[in-house]
DNA sequence: ATGTCC
């Protein structure tokens, strides 16, 4: 594949027509400008890309984001939807890590509040959440809480005052996803994750301490909280070994029946049922259960990181108060309602490394946000801007109501580790003036920023593109890796 | 992403 096999739609959006292989279902649009097209030509993301193209029962095209990069079966920044009841379920659409998002924490502190105390708060929070592969935490869970964070997700966490209404409220679907079934999760699946709530993960997964750089949308920033040189909190991470494990029983699972469905696939990897098949209703009452468990997690590491600011910060300013701006999921497959050709349409939306962004209106919006928009989240690369969007009327009629999720890995893990020195990034990165707690210095050498696409530019296609709109730009100023 | 191979 190469850039002659694309048509610029617009300055923001390529797309490769069906007709470029016969077992095409439908057009693949690619949202980037000429710099991302090169960068995602140099692995095997468009390629993966095309092959989603051929899922049956698709609708419309397949999809993807300017932070695209290659995944197991599909592209992590693809967007796959396909016709309810007849079209296909991928747990490769949907991902390993189930319901990895971001959650966005606001602070009424600013950047000189917090300037005298941010070496202790790094080290609070490191201490605070725990951190790595494998890692435990201090919620260990007996199978019945279990079963309770499958079906109720960050509702669970009212219970013990590790939640508020304000910040379920302010959590996509509420923070619990209906229809979740424990019985469809393994044992195994449970035995894994009964220790790892309240943790933090390895990989990409950080907490961070951010500072608002610049606002874009005045309205939309007041409506979050967020005001120049204000302080805010990060969250990233997903379900552990709970969604890794549903989604490994689900390949194998299905590779063993898809035969019988008469589907024939380019890639093993894009192993996938009907939805209405048994095994495709069953992963996606399991799926959704590794979703509540990871809303639930985010939940619980928010409790971690009230506690490391209370622990910081009580009696040195007035308010230390950490409140909940939004909380979005990247890796997750909903159905949904969307206007295609004029027609509304019950689809299976594939959302893997792209973010829900409903547009102003939604009634899923909660009322403060529903005239703005539903807030975004991306993450850029450490040590880069992270960005709040809001998604638009756009991001509705063009690409099923998503946007991108981050900045996009473009070198690999095993590159990344080769060419940089994880404790020579730690000082650059210091110098610049942010705290860096690294659990392990050859994690942090995989996350180095050269081996990601450039965020700003990530953001300036899909707000050009009119699929989210710039409200918010912020730089870190504490990172907290595995 | 992941008890990075039960």
């Amino acid at each position: 594949m190469n850039s002659n096999d694309f048509k610029r739609i617009n300055p923001y959006l390529y797309e490769i027509p069906a007709s470029y292989r016969a077992d095409m279902r439908a057009p693949a649009r690619f949202y980037a400008d000429a710099e991302l097209l090169r960068a995602a030509l140099g692995d095997k993301s468009l390629d993966q890309l095309v092959n989603s193209a051929t899922l049956p029962g698709i609708v419309a095209y397949a999809l993807a984001m300017p932070d695209i990069h290659q995944g197991y079966g599909f592209p992590i920044g693809g967007v796959v939807a396909t016709r309810v009841p007849d079209g296909v379920i991928s747990p490769g659409g949907v991902g390993y890590d189930i319901n990895c998002g971001v959650r966005l924490l606001g602070t009424r502190l600013n950047r000189e509040d917090v300037a005298p105390y941010l070496d202790q708060l790094a080290t609070q929070l490191q201490r605070n959440c725990p951190h790595g592969v494998g890692r435990s935490g201090e919620f260990v869970l007996n199978q019945k809480q279990m079963e309770t964070v499958v079906r109720q997700g960050a509702r669970w966490a009212l219970t013990g005052g590790y939640a508020t209404e304000e910040d379920l409220e302010r959590t996509e679907e509420n923070g619990v996803i209906a229809g979740a079934d424990p019985a469809k999760i393994s044992a195994r699946a449970f035995e894994r994750a009964r220790d790892q709530l309240g943790t933090l993960g390895s990989g990409n997964h950080f907490i961070e301490v951010d500072v608002v750089d610049e606002i874009f949308d005045e309205t939309a920033a007041a409506r979050m909280g967020l005001v120049r040189g204000g302080v805010v909190a990060q969250i990233h991470c997903g379900s552990r070994g709970f969604g890794h494990q549903v989604c490994t029983d689900y390949v194998a699972r299905f590779q063993r029946v898809v035969h019988q469905y008469g589907i024939v696939l380019p890639d093993r990897e894009l192993v996938c049922a009907p939805l209405s098949s048994p095994e495709g209703q069953d992963y996606l009452a399991a799926m959704k259960g590794a979703a509540n468990y990871a809303f639930a997690n985010r939940q619980l590491l928010t409790h971690l990181i009230r506690r490391s600011f209370a622990e910081t910060l009580a009696g040195a300013v007035d308010d230390h108060s950490v409140y909940q701006i939004y909380d979005i999921a990247h890796n997750m497959a909903k159905i949904e309602e969307h206007e295609v050709d004029g027609q509304r349409v019950r689809v299976c939306v594939h959302r893997k490394g792209a973010t829900r962004a409903f547009g102003p209106g939604s009634p899923v919006l909660p009322e403060v946000y529903r005239d703005i928009g539903q807030p975004v989240l991306v993450p850029g690369s450490m040590g880069t801007a992270s960005w709040v969007l809001v998604g638009t009327e756009g991001s509705m009629s063009q690409s099923f109501g998503s946007t991108c999720h981050g900045a996009g890995r473009m070198m690999s893990r095993s590159r990344a580790k080769k060419e940089v020195q994880g404790g020579e990034l730690r000082r650059k990165l210091e110098d610049r003036g942010i705290r860096i707690r690294a659990g392990s210095l050859a994690g942090l050498a995989e996350e180095a920023p050269q081996a990601y696409k450039d965020v700003d530019r990530v953001i300036e296609v899909v707000h050009g593109a009119g699929i989210a709109r710039k409200v918010a730009r912020l730089v870190p100023v504490i990172v907290v890796k595995g």
